[in-house]
DNA sequence: TCTGGGGTCCTAGGACCC
DNA sequence: TCTGGGGTCCTAGGACCC
């Protein structure tokens, strides 16, 4: 262990290094997927399942095996239809709790290799290994160990893609997919990207790529002639420029470290058949519950509640309020919601609502916070607990107000005044 | 074949302030 | 009395991703 100074000199120097390779053009973000990771997971931990074609979850398909997808079987399709396409298919209720733990040994092998990891979800992520030429060697080894280690240590097959942007590395781990590992060399970028169809580029989903077909545009190579103000004019100024970019493969946003959720939400589906306002508030509240544990254990505080309705016709409407003080204090973030669904009645009437969710968003940057290790009883010890508070830290911006209720006791935010 | 649960980001209008 | 441009925040909706 190194003192904290010699540490940080070795952060600038592995920056600077990793800057050299990125202004030599090399590729050197990798983008790290886990194939069908939920249905791994369960092939990994039950041998019985391996080399069958496993689904996860039974009302909608959350993730299928490789051997279930030469079937048909997707990602999000209805279970009935994914059991008509693969009848002999095994159906696992899911298990969040071990795709947890894995993902979080995945990652840990990711940051053995890099510190320049950037999460995107419970599967994947991007890394920068520019710095590690001289230690590790080029790239493609690097990510070769990688695939190695991760299936060594964790047992699971991987797939990674190597380019020279996060866009280019993250379409060569779509396309090298399953158990693969595919290098873009920066002189044959182009040539790899303009002959894959649209619906690769980042951001094209069923609508754009709706638009765009209409027009006769089904590959990337098509989008990059067509030009940034033709697209412009097509999708908006921000999605045309977004693509224009993209097919050209120009994508200078760097791996980013640390960063962190804007928001976090919960939300159930209520299946058909008419609901009760008594109804659509208890299932509020076992929402807001979860979201406010999640919240405290996480140690954020969030001041916009946004409360997410979907209706049989599949149509949505979204409501919200801005609190003054970010709070996880399941009362106050229960009292919001309650407020924006009676607000919403009108709205949702003879709508059948379909789904009810709740999100808490304008999450604060983790500022300083204190916990107090006791519940207050009273108004008065409260106030005798805040006051002792204000005495001992000088902070003037401690108000009842800003008290956040936590599991083990009060927290108090200690915000600069 | 009627579609879960968790997120991100962009747009656009209106309020409000300087 | 009438007027501008710029900036931030809030709300609602929509597209997209895994």
């Amino acid at each position: 262990m190194g003192s904290p100074c010699v540490l940080a000199v070795r952060w600038r120097v592995f920056e600077q290094v990793c800057e050299h390779g990125r202004v030599r053009g090399e590729a050197t973000i990798l983008h790290a997927d886990l194939d069908s990771f939920y249905a791994s997971v369960e092939q990994r931990d039950d041998p019985r399942l391996r080399g069958r074609p496993v689904i996860v979850g039974a009302g909608v398909v959350l993730a299928a095996s490789y051997e279930a997808k030469a079937f048909g079987v997707r990602t999000a399709m209805g279970g009935r239809q994914a059991r008509l396409l693969c009848p002999h298919a095994v159906v696992v209720p899911p298990r969040m709790s071990a795709y947890s733990a894995a993902s979080k040994a995945v990652f840990e092998v990711f940051r053995h290799t890099t510190p320049i990891v950037e999460g995107l979800s419970i599967d994947e992520a991007f890394l920068d290994v520019a710095g590690l030429w001289r230690i590790a060697g080029p790239p493609a080894d690097i990510a070769a160990q990688l695939r190695d280690d991760v299936r060594e240590q964790v047992g699971l097959p991987i797939t990674v893609g190597v380019a020279r942007t996060k866009f280019l590395a993250k379409v060569a781990s779509g396309v090298a997919k399953p158990d693969g590992l595919l290098v873009v060399p920066p002189d044959g970028e182009l040539a790899f990207l303009h002959r894959l169809p649209v619906e690769r580029l980042w951001g094209v989903g069923p609508v754009t790529a709706c638009k765009l077909r209409e027009r006769r545009i089904t590959t990337v190579g098509h989008v990059a002639r067509l030009g940034e103000p033709a697209l412009v004019s097509m999708l908006g100024a921000f999605a045309g420029r977004h693509l224009d970019a993209l097919a050209h493969n120009r994508d200078p946003r760097p791996v980013q470290v640390g960063r962190r959720r804007r928001s976090m939400g919960a939300q159930r589906a209520l299946g058909r058949g008419p609901r009760t306002t008594e109804e659509l508030n208890t299932v509020l509240a076992g929402l807001v519950d979860r979201v406010s544990r999640r919240m405290r254990t996480a140690g954020r505080a969030g001041r916009t509640v946004v409360l997410r309705l979907r209706f049989a016709d599949f149509s949505r409407a979204t409501r919200s309020h801005t609190l003054t003080h970010p709070t996880a204090h399941t009362p106050t973030l229960l009292h919001a919601a309650r407020e924006l669904l009676a607000a919403s009645l009108p709205m949702i009437a003879n709508r059948g609502v379909t789904l009810v969710g709740v999100a808490v968003g304008n999450l604060d940057d983790g500022g300083e916070q204190l916990v107090l290790p006791f519940e207050a009883h009273s108004g008065g010890e409260l106030d005798a607990a805040l006051d002792a508070v204000r005495e001992r830290f000088g902070s003037a911006a401690v108000t009842r107000g800003a008290l956040l209720g936590h599991d083990e006791g009060l927290v108090v935010p200690l915000l600069p005044d």
